[in-house]
DNA sequence: TCTCATTACTGAACCGGTTTAGGAGAAGAA
DNA sequence: TTCTTCTCCTAAACCGGTTCAGTAATGAGA
């Protein structure tokens, strides 16, 4: 009587009423399940076609319930526009959709609210596991949870970050092979594990290398206390503008990232000094867009959509694996990126920065015959276009 | 003798059984359904508390199957690591959480194949309704669909886009104003439909304006065929190159988008030309960092993020009315942002391109002096640094 | 005392899959 | 012929909620 109403969708039910078969054998044969080697190929076939042909396909929240599993994970993010969080997440995306899942975003923008809300919230919603990304985690959670550069160290949660150590030491070992004795710096925010292991990495090198780090000339950014919600080039750019106060002398600055990196080279450039020439600035991240500034930023990269990547990785095998850990901190390796905004620091050159410099020699580097000749100066390092 | 077995999480049958009540009135108070009307405050409180209690959180999976309803969406993109996407994701977001939705992204990266593919999978996820961001679209969808600056206009999907003929318009007022008379252009990609209304734009305007468009200074971008794929600032450096070979006199560049325009000005730099003291460059877009470089980038803002948030509202409209549609296409409104890669014209000044420039004077309005007198000679447009 | 309405709740179907234990029928063995 | 063993398939429980029709108990009204 009732073999095909009017319903909507193909359901299982419909379809194994219309194959005369129950829906057990249906879905067995679908989803091949190990059931399935005790039905003929004749059957299967059969099946299969007729699944096509009404275009089955199975009811996920049906499936999910009876699975107990969703194949979706949460990725927690401060801030989604920067390039920062959409970097990572594009790693993350790669390795999950391959693996067949799928994934929510939130971002909190650093609202503590936010932060506890969110993870709850992707909680209830079934997720299987949760990415934090630059995000602190109070509590631990009820699924499986991995970080990338976490601020703090929570029990049973993987973290991956780049080895902060390893990128001031190539940023420092650059800047002094390039001759730069006199170098002020920018630490990071207050509160975040990258500012302090960052900083102990140029602590470290610096002692290395002999290089006196001068308090003068060591400034924090300070956007937010636990938090650094949006870093801003204007940070920066006042930054630098303290240190051209100071009336210190000194020809390069190692800043804590990108951002304050742009914002300094762009109050040096108003204070009528040259970049790279009366001084050299080396960022950190190679943010999107890093490469189309001028001058170019060389900078200290870090692989954020392999962290990504590996973030996403370490997730779903904990999430196969009942949840078990392996490492408790994953490190990738930065990597070096030499462009225009710093060259060799000819000593004696080394500015006197109250002098108001010759405005009408402003020239940035950019002329191609300026650059070859930083470039044949510098016999060890590389410099790319 | 069962009350309390040792299960896992409570479910609606072991909150119900520890109260001494059916599920159905459990769910009914929780739910704060119509028929809660009828359960007294004290029995309505002894059931929020012992959910309280007993933390009792509603599977969402079991609600989802039954409800039909995930409160889920798809957000297809092309690339996410851009700033583009993400810009606009963060007005998609704001607007779902709002509402209690959530989404899951994905990005297609151009290729052909995953954009077939990936509205199956999110359908498949049963997602609500899709927001298409500048992806082409083949077939009409079995949900409600959205698309952002849309490449094609397929009946029933919604288009929300910025009022491209406004913004060229925008573009060229500006430039014209400054008194710029011979003007180069970048199209942009084939195949786009931003490409098409904006050039139509700045047809308009230039023919309102009485500015001649000279074919040889006119280019298109080329990458990609039928979709735009990742831009590159590449394309506008060798474009800019190109214009430069020419030997064409012209005083400014409008340029389909920021990314080319970047690339153009860092041409023209290379080539011993100042901007925008001898070439004004505007841009489309104000991408993440137009802001940042130097000479920070005059350009049209498209409202991304509002975009964004246009789209979901429209996307959560059709799906709660049943995909019924309003209007079928939505302009936003894009904004003129001055900064410092335009200024006006001293007719007499435009450039002999083939002449190579003297190159000790290159000098980029940085200086604050030199953008004051700019600034000052410009009575109408406003600079903001 | 009987009817009727109201109050406070419940039984059971339903959403649409998955899975396990088992059964009908045919073939092979005794 | 009867028992056993396969082969092929199914009944029914289950996942964990939501919801509708209905019912027992109480009180009011006639």
């Amino acid at each position: 009587m009732k073999l095909q109403a009017h319903q909507g969708p193909t359901t299982l039910r419909s379809l194994s009423s219309y194959l005369k078969l129950s829906p057990a054998t249906v879905s067995i044969v679908i989803n091949d399940s190990p059931a399935a080697k005790a039905i003929p190929e004749g059957t299967k076939n059969r099946i299969l076609r007729a699944a096509q042909k009404l275009n089955y396909r199975a009811n996920f929240f049906a499936r999910s319930l009876s699975l107990k599993r969703g194949y979706t994970i949460g990725v927690l993010v401060p801030e989604l526009s920067e390039g920062y969080a959409s970097a990572i997440m594009s790693g993350i995306e790669d390795e999950l959709l391959k693996r067949g899942y799928f994934y929510f975003v939130a971002s909190h923008r650093g609202r503590p609210d936010l932060i506890e809300e969110y993870p709850r919230m992707l909680i209830d919603r079934a997720v299987e596991g949760i990415v934090l990304v630059n995000t602190p985690l109070e509590h631990p959670l009820s699924v499986p949870a991995v970080s990338i550069s976490g601020h703090r160290r929570v029990k049973g949660v993987v973290n991956v970050g780049v080895d902060n150590a390893k990128g001031a030491f190539l940023a420092m070992e650059h800047i002094v092979k390039l001759g730069h004795r006199e170098i002020a710096f920018f630490k990071g925010h207050p509160g975040s594990a990258d500012t302090v292991y960052r900083w102990k990495g140029v602590r470290d090198a610096a002692s290395q290398m002999g290089i006196r780090i001068r308090p003068e000339l060591t400034l924090q950014l300070q956007r937010g206390a636990t938090h650094p919600g949006p870093s801003l080039p204007e940070e920066g750019y006042e930054n630098a503008q303290q240190l051209i106060a100071t009336g210190r002398r000194f020809s390069a600055l190692v800043a804590f990232n990108d951002i304050s990196a742009i914002g300094a080279v762009r109050a040096f450039l108003d204070a009528g000094l040259r970049v790279p020439q009366d001084i050299s600035v080396i960022g950190f991240d190679d943010i999107h867009g890093a490469a189309y500034l001028t001058p170019r930023l060389s900078t200290v990269r870090q692989p954020l959509r392999r962290m990504g990547e590996i973030a996403a990785e370490q997730l779903l095998s904990r999430i196969v694996n009942g949840g078990k850990v392996g490492a408790q901190q994953i490190s990738v390796e930065p990597e070096l990126v030499i462009r225009e905004s710093t060259c060799e620091c000819r000593q004696d050159d080394t500015v006197m920065l109250s002098v108001e410099g010759d405005r009408e020699a402003n020239s940035f580097g950019a002329c191609p015959e300026q650059r070859r000749r930083v470039e044949a100066s510098l016999p060890k390092v590389q410099c790319r276009g």
